[in-house]
DNA sequence: TTGTAGGCGTTATCAC
DNA sequence: GTGATAACGCCTACAA
């Protein structure tokens, strides 16, 4: 690995300007505090944890005078030490597997938040899944007693081995993105593509097409077609389409190529089927369609109706902008939080299993379809 | 949020068959466990440390016997209690704003990895810039004494208080994604870019062009066009290009739009300008490249040869195999880790900056120019 | 309200 | 090599 630094313009920033020596003092204890002040060492460790009952006011100046002294002198509670005494950690486990799912971006995003707001800390582990089962090989994260519970995010196909291990740590658990009766929490897919296909059914569309997960599907590793996801997906899609009288579209059942040519593909789909609208259900296929449709004539949303299943915006980080529904992991990270400190309180109790409904992120690819269909008509 | 579960399909999983209910035992101490074993607190201490010095098979034998105790009474060290005495935490800190780049997927990818190679944890935290300064809302994870060190990856743009005030921590901390002197980690644009212009230029390409970040590039949070990565693009493609006697091309100054009609842009700039190549530094444009290209009838890569920078394979998740300079975030987490590591033996230790090189990922989007150039000629 | 005494579970020290 | 003892910094409990 090369260390040389090449980019010779650009500058460098703030950081120089600052970069004196910062002096590396002992940590300061409640003891030090307590010296200076002449107190003791009580009366600080309750004045800064609120707990002195400052029913006079020269009480109240003391707890003052003490908070500033800490403050000056650069104090911050060992939170190690607090942690032996109280037998609490304030640490929770966020165990996910190494070959992680995107998903994993925005479930960091709402899970380190919530846990904030409970002033917790998060320790963060990647481990291979193959790795759990064993005491040798597990993350330190199992290996040590280091927190007070675990949000563990290992998909839907976790060894019984691997579920046995973490329970022996008697920890608290919430499981993610995976279903059980007890103590997990997971996108309601069901309900998602229920909505997607109402909402273009209300608008008058019936040539709906559903695009499912395919086997493998590289950009979801943990969330693969043999995900209750995909079933659950299809399912909703399924019941809404029936329950309006609708035949479900019969999609053309293409091995999906990942190179420059797979708008092709979808262009033949598109002719073959002429949908108004379709739903990928498939991460990543928005694009592809789109571009399918444009391709031959179709304009978004006028002529093709498209919504999108994803964990966010669909069709690349700057493009268009695609009607989507949200993968809402950063909601599953707050629910997963929640429960988990339920679970903190009483750690034998369990919990409901829940699903979190989808958020509908507007975009420009949804309409009501034409009245008279006069869309270029492709040969397949 | 609707608390239903609709997912009628789809089954539980292994983890039904496996929620005994987990007793909740007391944790382990080194007590009781030297107690089974009829030897003192240290003497099992020693064992499971592996400090006892084995010289003799009795103790060998010994040690074994404590070691097999501990595992089947469920034995795991106190991390706190540990930390207390040794005064390391044997945590370190990943420091990320809340509004975070994309980027810090793989960067969690890498220090996590490296963390652990070094039996460290990882505690994550995101935060607003704007709370780091101030003691009152600073995350907890600066408001107390819980780690060894810091990796800070806050961009470019870091306001003085921040530094000042995550300076008086007396941490080491180790920079990731900005340039400084010192302790600094972060990608070498300028060599990407470089070596880019020279692959293409190696192949016989003289008309290539350089897509530069724009202001405010969504995608890219943590790295917009004033962070240096963008000026640091342009040198190295400008160089290069210089070096070989060659124009730079210059690309019409268009205000991207980030609708399905951004193609239509692109489709006017390839006319116009009629690159044989073109380098997208900005994030997420090579689809849109690549589709403008094909629009108008020119093949990839026989017509028109694109390279990337990206996190990841570009253009969709599913799509197409661009060929990428791949931003080297995880390569990045680790050398952060090693010299944060390196710092944690003497804190006062200042070390070089170092620029991490990209890692070029092959694709199917890079091919030698055609000798004479017979793609069709489309009217801007 | 304040201070004293003691303990949390581990590691460091130093006699034995 | 082993084990008693002390210490780490904080918090709980209880007495003053």
């Amino acid at each position: 690995m090369s260390m040389l630094d090449r980019s010779a313009p650009g500058g460098h920033n703030a950081l120089d300007n600052n970069l004196v020596s910062s002096t590396f003092y002992m940590a300061v204890t409640l003891d030090q505090i307590a010296q200076k002040a002449g107190v003791s060492r009580m009366t600080v460790a309750r004045a800064l944890n609120g707990t002195t009952k400052q029913t006079w006011s020269s009480t109240a100046r003391r707890v003052q005078e003490i908070q500033k002294l800490a403050d000056d002198m650069g104090y911050r509670r060992n939170s190690a030490a607090a942690a032996t005494r109280t037998r609490r950690f304030g640490h929770v486990g966020m165990l996910t597997r190494s070959d992680v799912s995107h998903l994993q971006f925005n479930l960091n995003k709402g899970v380190s938040h919530a846990l904030a707001r409970h002033d917790l800390h998060m320790t963060y582990c990647e481990a291979r899944i193959e790795d759990l089962a064993d005491p040798e090989s597990a993350p330190k994260l199992l290996r040590e007693h280091c927190v007070d519970g675990l949000i563990v995010h290992l998909s839907d196909e976790i060894p019984p081995p691997v579920i046995k291990s973490l329970q022996q740590l008697a920890l608290p658990v919430i499981w993610v993105n995976t279903k059980s009766e007890f103590d997990c929490v997971y996108p309601d897919d069901y309900g998602a593509a229920y909505r997607a296909t109402q909402e273009l059914i209300g608008l008058g569309h019936r040539r709906i097409l559903l695009i499912p997960m395919q086997r493998g599907e590289p950009a979801d590793i943990a969330r693969p077609a043999g995900h209750y996801s995909a079933v659950a997906r299809e399912a909703g899609y399924l019941d809404a389409m029936r329950e309006s009288g609708l035949a479900p579209l019969q999609r053309a059942d293409l091995t999906r190529r990942s190179d420059f040519h797979a708008v092709e593909d979808w262009r033949r789909v598109l002719a073959a089927e002429q949908p108004t609208a379709v739903i990928t259900a498939a991460t990543g296929e928005a694009g592809f369609v789109a571009l399918a449709g444009m391709s031959i004539g179709w304009r978004i949303p006028t002529d093709l109706s498209i919504v999108a299943f994803h964990d966010a915006r669909s069709f690349s980080d700057l493009g268009p902008k695609v009607s989507t529904m949200k993968v809402p992991m950063q909601a599953v990270g707050h629910k997963a939080v929640d429960m988990l400190v339920a679970k903190l309180d009483d750690v034998t109790r369990r919990l409901p299993s829940t699903a979190v409904p989808y958020s509908r992120m507007g975009g420009e690819s949804v309409a009501a379809p034409r009245e008279k269909d006069p869309r270029p008509r492709t040969p397949a």
